[in-house]
DNA sequence: ATGGTAGTCATACTA
């Protein structure tokens, strides 16, 4: 089973870009962040053309995660849990049922720019959530696929220049702190783990010509439970999209586990 | 210290 992660800034505008990378890498399930429209505007027919069922957690404007599936998918839910009045639309989860079953979950995690500040506190709020959900998985002993935009460089190695980010939230220490907390429960880095050396990149920023000067960092994860890091076969950064026609700024992040 | 780019929605905000 193949499972991508694919931040895609703006899904309308960018259905283009994604049917061609889905025609080419046939993965089974995709997780999507910033789709950036409510569930209406999703661009449906498309993708359902290729094969995908299609949930949505949208939002107007802003943030907006979806999954896309060629396998069934069975109790969605919408919403990290812990907080009833975060309206802000990051995470989806449901089961894929293949040969084997995985609960899948799609995250966008607050970016928490500019730190400190009200958008930084949000953000390690979030991630104190998102580890209380990493443990209730744990506990149940599931295959899980925690996968999204983390907007978490995990280690210095993780970026072209750590001195540019050392002051940013994608970098602070209390967010690295955060973030290894969550893989102390036990989750695995699926491309730490299969791809070690440094300069692994995820996102490329629009300005400054990032993307020719190769100034990226690693920021969309894949993370798994033990159960699900036990049938992982194979890890990739499709980054060859991030050079074509009017591109997201991430680039898809794709795992196989066995079945 | 600033602005460089992009998407969405509306002339600002988020990233």
């Amino acid at each position: 089973m193949k499972i991508a992660t694919f931040n895609i800034n703006g899904v309308r505008a960018r259905i283009v870009a994604l049917l061609d990378w889905l025609r080419e890498t046939r993965p089974d399930v995709v997780l999507l962040q910033e789709i950036k429209t409510v569930d209406d505007g999703f661009p449906r027919l498309e993708v359902e053309d290729l094969g995908y069922a299609i949930e949505t957690h949208g939002q107007k404007g802003f943030n907006g995660v979806a999954i896309l599936s060629r396998l069934p998918l069975e109790d969605v839910t919408r919403g990290l849990p812990g907080d009833e009045s975060d309206e802000q639309a990051r995470w989806i989860e449901a089961t894929v049922v293949g040969e084997t079953a995985a609960r899948i979950c799609g995250l966008y995690l607050p970016n928490g720019n500019p730190a400190p500040g009200p958008k930084y506190d949000y953000k390690l709020a979030w991630m104190e959530r998102l580890r209380h959900r990493a443990e209730a998985l744990l506990a149940e002993e599931s295959c899980a696929v925690l996968a999204g935009d983390y907007n978490v460089i995990p280690a210095p190695e993780d970026c072209w220049d750590p001195r540019i980010w050392a002051k940013d939230a994608l970098f602070l220490p209390p967010t690295r702190a955060a973030y290894q907390r969550l893989l102390n429960l036990g989750l695995t880095d699926a491309l730490r783990a299969t791809d070690a050396h440094a300069g692994v990149y995820t996102f490329w920023d629009y300005q400054a010509g990032a993307w020719p000067k190769n100034h990226g960092i690693r920021i969309d994860h894949l993370l798994l439970t033990p159960a699900a890091a036990d049938r992982l076969t194979a890890c990739g950064v499709d980054a060859h999209v991030r050079g074509r026609e009017k591109p997201s700024d991430h680039v898809p992040v794709w795992i196989e586990l066995a079945a």
